[in-house]
DNA sequence: CAGGTGACCACTT
DNA sequence: TAAGTGGCCACCT
């Protein structure tokens, strides 16, 4: 049976999985909370990455590249200041829409197994 | 101790 | 086609 040692450690874990995958982000592209929920086994867990990327802060995790489905930055105000997300995908040369959304057309990247 | 909130998404009607 | 509802699970009051 399992201990409660054991769930708290795979929480960790799966925050540390959320930040890996994050890390993995290339330069200029963006991804959402679903694709990294789906990649990691907990598809309808999205709200959890969240809490992942707010327990990232602090790390040399690049959270500002993690948008929600609609490229909306959901965390700007999380993460600092409304403008510094926007400000930092700008400068990692990342189109915004008219509607203020990043153009996942052009920047959605999904985290696969990434055949290395 | 119990209820409500939240950096959300997917499915159903 | 769009809008609505449920679900997930940890953290806060």
């Amino acid at each position: 049976m399992p201990s409660e040692d054991e769930a708290t450690k795979e929480r960790d874990d799966f925050y540390t999985r959320v930040w890996a995958v994050v890390a993995r982000i290339p330069l200029g592209n963006v991804t959402t909370y679903g694709h990294i929920a789906a990649y990691l086994g907990a598809r309808r867990s999205a709200r959890m990455v969240g809490w992942a990327l707010n327990a990232a802060s602090g790390m040399p995790i690049p959270c500002h590249r993690v948008v929600n489905r609609y490229g909306g930055l959901s965390g700007s105000h999380h993460f600092g200041g409304p403008f510094i997300m926007e400000d930092l995908l700008r400068s990692e040369e990342v189109e915004f829409d008219d509607d203020g959304c990043v153009r996942m057309k052009s920047h959605l990247w999904i985290p696969e197994e990434e055949t290395d």
